[in-house]
RNA sequence: GGGCUCGUAGCUCAGCCAGGUAGAGCGACGGGCUUUUAACCCGUCGGUCGCGGGUUCAAAUCCCGUCGAGCCCGCCA
């Protein structure tokens, strides 16, 4: 049973209907790794609504959260900033009109892209609505019981004086540099690092802090499932205190958890924007098919982590991917986005093609007749997936895939030129791949060549290296004739 | 100090949640074609399922312990 049926048969048991939460913060260029929560709870909706159940997806965007810190990718200016809500700082590009909405904008697009249907909500709206009014209200009041189970859950020390808010200082525009100084039912007085104390409102005036707001989140937007990184899922860590603060506090059932692994960049380690170890999910998602990226997360189960290869290994996932999708594997299933056609021509196949065809889709199309598939059974599909095959391979290809078919003359030695010779007047246009393969060793023993130097010889005329696709479909995809006339002009 | 994950064939891993004859791919080896070029085919070899205990008619699978590897929490979120 695949993990994701798991979870929603274990939702159903506890109701048909569910909504599940997410919540990635627009703090940085939204990565593969983040996307993985999103990922993760679109295949429990929609296992979920293969099993008879209602599901939906909400995604809060917290644009309250302050800036950390300058990230490298800023500018110096940058950290006179930090300490500022997201969604109050200006675009470091200039294109949006917050920090937040930079980064949120083509993440809320690669969603659509994925096929991930959510209902976004701001932190910031939501506060400025008045939505969270009654849970800083209750935090507030309860906020002796609510440290000591802080304390209990962490074994933390709170100070007497904590309180779980932090009001956002009208003066320097920081939320992390105030202290709750006291409040009665209109406002929260504060005081601020930068000299300045007044009062705010419950509406906009500040947010609840980080273990609060979450479950107070749970309960303003009835959730009853979330993925959360592994980070929140430690013992001590938020989800520990959020379940207490939720039941005993908030009076509401927590969220069903579904704790997820980090995903890593292979050979680079855990993919944090912060530290620039990232694939944007929008640059990715021009680079593989919308269903190869959301597949790449859900064969794996979410406790797991991924070593993630956008090179060979990605490769190798989509060789998987394109075995799969004729035996109606689950992982599959749930990757799928809309009624995708896929054709019997392999992705490692049109990278080849793609570069002879200079990635024009009528050549790649009259190649792939002349190998043999039938044109209308392939041509939407190819059409599609070319696009892809171009992008993925200048942005994540190994070299050694890359190949440009050259002319003019190339230098030989006798008996490569005795051998290409003899090959060419060989060749012929009725010849399988296979067959021309073959051919290769035939005539490199007639001629008394090493099969090694032959090979050599062949992509040096061709591609000038040393090695390059295999020779047989090579040489059918350029052309015999082609070729033929290639070997003559090549010396 | 606590939590999670992993440990199964030479390598990468599946199987474990609902116990019932240990699997796949790659590699190696042999053959089809005496010979590599990441889309040949067929076959063979290959595992005390980390270790120790327990439950059971039966354990890779469940329970307890233990060793090793990695990550996370104990600032903030």
């Amino acid at each position: 049973m695949h993990w994701a049926d798991v979870i929603a048969s274990e939702l159903i048991e506890i109701s048909s209907s569910h909504r599940i939460a997410t919540g990635i913060s627009p703090s940085g260029h939204i990565h593969l790794g983040n996307l993985r929560e999103m990922v993760t709870a679109d295949a429990v909706r929609r296992a979920l609504i293969d099993a008879g159940g209602k599901a939906e997806m909400i995604y809060i965007a917290d644009d309250l959260d302050p800036l950390r810190r300058r990230y490298p990718f800023l500018p110096e200016k940058y950290s006179e900033y930090v300490g500022m809500p997201l969604c109050n700082i200006p675009d470091p590009s200039g294109c949006h009109e917050s920090y937040s909405e930079h980064f949120l904008q083509p993440f809320l697009e690669s969603l659509e892209i994925l096929g991930i249907p959510v209902e976004v909500r701001r932190a910031s709206e939501m506060y400025r609505q008045g939505l969270y009014e009654p849970a800083i209200k209750l935090s507030l009041r309860e906020k002796d019981k609510i440290a000591q189970i802080i304390r209990e859950v962490t074994g933390r020390e709170l100070e007497d004086d904590w309180y779980p808010f932090m009001p956002l200082c009208e003066k320097c525009g920081r939320i992390n540099t105030t202290t709750v100084t006291g409040f009665d039912d209109h406002w929260i007085y504060y005081s601020c690092k930068c000299g300045n104390a007044g009062r705010v409102s419950y509406r906009g005036g500040g947010k609840l802090s980080w273990r609060l707001d979450w479950v107070a989140r749970w309960r303003i937007l009835q959730i009853t499932c979330e993925p959360f990184g592994k980070d929140h899922a430690a013992a001590g860590g938020s989800y520990d205190t959020g379940k207490r603060l939720a039941r005993e506090v908030f009076d509401y059932p927590p969220p069903y958890p579904v704790p997820y692994e980090w995903i890593h960049l292979k050979g680079k380690g855990a993919m944090k924007s912060s530290k620039g170890i990232v694939i944007p999910v929008r640059e990715f998602i021009e680079a593989i098919p919308p269903e190869i990226v959301r597949y790449i997360i859900i064969r794996v189960k979410p406790e797991k982590h991924i070593d993630f290869d956008p090179g060979f290994g990605l490769l190798e996932i989509i060789d998987e991917f394109e075995e799969k999708i004729f035996e109606r594997d689950r992982s599959v299933q749930l990757s799928l986005v809309k009624e995708v056609k896929y054709s019997e021509v392999p992705f490692r196949h049109l990278i080849v093609v793609g570069q002879i065809a200079n990635w024009d889709t009528e050549r790649t199309l009259e190649i792939l007749e002349r190998n043999g598939y039938k044109r209308n059974e392939i041509a939407e599909d190819v059409e599609r997936r070319l696009k892809y095959c171009k992008v993925w391979l200048e942005k994540y290809a190994p070299e050694t895939l890359k190949f440009k078919i050259i002319s003019g003359k190339v230098e030989l030695g006798d008996e490569e030129k005795k051998f290409v010779e003899r090959y060419s007047e060989k060749l012929n246009d009725n010849m399988s791949a296979e067959e021309i393969h073959t051919l290769v060793y035939e005539v490199a023993k007639e001629v008394g060549i090493d099969a090694n130097k032959a090979f050599k010889a062949i992509y040096r005329i061709l591609v000038g290296k040393e090695q390059g696709p295999r020779v047989g479909y090579f040489i059918k995809s350029l052309g015999v004739d082609w070729v033929k006339k290639r070997f003559h002009e090549a010396y």
